[in-house]
DNA sequence: TAATATACCTCGTCTGTCAAGGTATATTTA
DNA sequence: TAAATATACCTTGACAGACGAGGTATATTA
């Protein structure tokens, strides 16, 4: 990964909101579809992404179900909700922000 | 500041070198610029200044020298170094990356 | 003369990231 | 058929950057 885990900090919660937002899913598919969106430059850690589902939920903006998955490992499926909805916007309307900002400071 | 500081995680050193790019500054003063610059959006607190110009000084990237005030109080100076202006290449390519992505993630 | 501005600094806490470890099932390969 | 890999979940503890709160000293303004 070329791009340090500092820059990328604080933005974990918006980009697994911003997939639930297209469909529910879980843990390690979420995983997987992040990697092929950044053409697998960006790798979201394990811990990474469960540490963000325990806040996201003890927020309220993501509720959690467990898959009827008869055969293969069960799956834990995470839905976002009105609330996350709306923190979702408040994320991306933030980094908006604060890209101009830090376009601003480096030139 | 309406900006969270985990957004702003890792930017801090390139904030600088970038200001420094300009010309020697002082803490102060710097921290002054970039308020101006964000129009007050955006205020680098003075313990993450500090603690920033301490890494920036041990990677090689600054180097100091006291001010030849002869009135008021005396200023630290900083100025960036050869490395300095290689790293800041660096972290500016990195932002750009790091940008892309982040709005690859986010819609 | 009190308050504010300029200018420096440190200590300790907080929080998101992640390395390293673990469990269990299913499929592929040697 | 045994071993390796992939799928899928999870926890613990350490690390590092940001920063609140505190400190010092000088100069100017109200």
């Amino acid at each position: 990964m070329s791009i340090t885990s500092d820059i990328l900090r604080g933005h974990t919660e918006a980009i697994i909101l911003s997939h639930l937002l297209e469909q529910d899913s879980y843990g390690y598919q979420i995983n997987k579809d992040i990697m092929k969106k950044t053409d697998n430059t960006y790798e979201l850690k394990e811990a990474t992404l469960y540490s963000a589902f325990r806040r996201l939920e003890q927020a309220g903006y993501i509720r959690t179900y467990w898959g009827d998955e008869t055969v293969g490992a069960r799956r834990r499926y995470y839905a976002i909700t009105e609330e996350g909805i709306k923190a979702y916007q408040g994320y991306k309307k933030e980094w908006q922000e604060a890209k101009d900002m830090i376009d601003k400071l480096l030139r």
